[in-house]
DNA sequence: CATGAATGAGGTTTCATTCAT
DNA sequence: AATGAATGAAACCTCATTCAT
């Protein structure tokens, strides 16, 4: 009818893609972000490049995730969370704190093998806690309330007389270190610096270092 | 830095810095590009920014850096050399395993509390080798050589009798992890997960990881 | 509007909202459209804005309106003929040109209450003919075409003697200048700019502005 | 040297423009703004747009102006301050109410001819007022003083006799709107609408209105 | 008829890098 | 050698419009 002709907007949109459920749609995304993201990092990534990898159009994207950090930080959670639960799990279900700390470093273990572009991410997440404001407070919320309860269970165990007398929160933060060195070399490939059985060699040497002189070695 | 409020004439003679020699400069330049990248991370610090600190005109930095990944590489490298560096002696200077691993842990400890900023884009960095082509070859490249000259006093020890019969490769990587660890945590100031002395705790958790089982408390 | 929070299975029955007319839609429209555009001015505005504000889906109001521009214009148009319709009708049914005058004021002035959100954009609109490609020449036509109305107002009664010998274009533009200041003024509630009672303020001073010497007040 | 080659980042720049001192390229910024906003309104232009206008790259722009509002304020303002002062310097320069408000349509009418591309961004951003947080808070304070000082000046002239006892700040609010007519049909060329000499006719048509009866035609 | 998920053009803004002075 | 104005590529995010259901 009239024109307002300058507008120079929008036009030719929509071959609609082959339509999914809302939450298949979410994984999809998020998975792509997993990958795109741990193949650039966070800042080098593109929107357009997850999108892509998702195999949709851009804008489809902020329908799912308000925006780069909100996709980023669901991302990262979602597995962190996944980890969590399944490392407690293993935990709770083994007698011991030597079996428990097995778990410990097991369950991570296999979740660097079966999930290596979320461990990318995280641990650059991790990396980058120390030089700008956290993408994900909650992230670190996660970390931290980890470690808290690997501290417990590593109290329980030190009252009921089974390991040495040192402080419970610096053990499990050193336990928290090695599984981490264990999940950082099997991404880089370092072979040489694996272990044959990294996991057998690490709950050997941490119970060692922590246990009572007579017991230490009942098992090793 | 010059007065923004004398534009309209051209060129004031200019003030005058007192000169400074090409290393100088260069050293000066370093300095503002840890600081700079400590406080933003790479992709978010500008060479604005790192010009800024070091009360220079953008330009220049490029007639002392290539590029921006050039400048970053550098500010990381040099204090990693000097890192390594230093560890060597100190661990050299040292009799016995125990205090060669001790003398490790102290430098970087040492290091983590001098050199904070360095430590922000260390951390970082290393973080960041899992999601992008690494910044810097070189700086795998030393990391894994300190591991690998751990790996050889380990080794040397174990030929010696000092040590049990474990992977000294694998026993490297974990001294590094742990030593890694003790740094982390001072940055972040998780007081609860710091050991009173964390240095003392470390060694000793290590140490009787590592030893023999009758030899273990000999010094612990 | 519906449940958001029933995702997964497919189609709600639909509560199905009271059936309402092809008339009734597009009045309800009509009458978001203008509340919104009023909010935020044309490009501010969001066609999702205007659907949520009728409680429609989005799509649904392009079953209506072929464009945003088209919107837009609709949602002038009507209440600009309504508003020219009145002011003819009441002018009409008033004997002397004060009295047609006053009546073409009050209209205004009593619309201008009436109906805020449109006159916002009747402004706004107004002031954007000046600065693109009409949106509505529509809108300036009938502009035009009340003054040009007015005029022939003024004329009759300079024919029959009423007031001086000046321009009837000019002073129907000058009506018109005064009549959208009072307007404008309501709009923004600048107190002290507005006169006690504005109309008769307006009009005394219009009609002794154009009325005879000897004339002009005697009704004043 | 190293690589972090998924940088994408720049490159090819700088062609360099010849040289202009930066109070000239301020004003070829804010003239190409004046011409482009004036063309397109507000939304619609783009900073693009008034880069090309103004002969430089986008990015220049930036280096003037801290945001497209700040441009678009800026260019508005400094009209808008430069027709305030010399509108109240030459009704400072008359003697007499009536000189003094001839003077106030006077220096509208003319700044109008002069200045086309500013009256239909000034116009525009009176109209969007209504719909929008004002761009420019600083626009409406300097209509508002303006229209402070005509009331100011009709209150001295109402104690001085020369006028009826009407609400001065009405008077000056009309007063404006009748300048604002003026200059708008001379943007619109609605000729018919305009008297032969228009400020002639508005300044007899306002004078007659405010004047004392017997005084009013003394110099009609 | 109604819906709302999907699309992608397009705009603003940032910043590494260059080069004339 | 030093400067810093200028450049323009590139990224995030919005939203008018379409169309399969």
């Amino acid at each position: 009818m009239t024109d307002r002709s300058v507008r120079k907007s929008g036009a030719v949109p929509a071959p609609a893609a082959p339509a999914k459920s809302h939450a298949q749609r979410t994984t999809a995304i998020l998975d792509a972000a997993r990958t795109v993201f741990s193949r650039h990092g966070f800042d080098s990534a593109t929107i357009d490049g997850v999108a892509a990898e998702a195999g949709i159009a851009k804008g489809t994207v902020y329908l799912y995730f308000k925006s780069k950090d909100d996709l980023y930080v669901a991302a990262l959670v979602r597995n962190v969370k996944d980890l969590s639960q399944t490392a407690r799990e293993q935990m709770a279900a083994e007698r011991g704190l030597r079996e428990k700390i097995a778990a410990f470093l097991r369950v991570r273990v296999e979740y660097a093998r079966k999930h290596e572009d979320f461990l990318r991410i995280y641990l650059a997440e991790h990396g980058n806690m120390f030089v700008k404001t956290p993408a994900c407070k909650e992230l670190q919320r996660i970390a931290r309330e980890n470690l808290t309860h690997l501290a417990s269970v590593v109290e329980e165990a030190q009252d009921a007389g089974e390991i040495r007398d040192l402080p419970p929160h610096a053990i499990a933060a050193t336990i928290g270190d090695v599984a981490r060195g264990l999940m950082e070399r099997r991404l880089l490939g370092w072979k040489e610096f694996q272990a044959e059985n990294e996991i057998e060699f690490a709950i050997s040497l941490l119970w060692n270092g922590i246990a009572h002189a007579g017991k230490a070695r009942r098992k090793a």
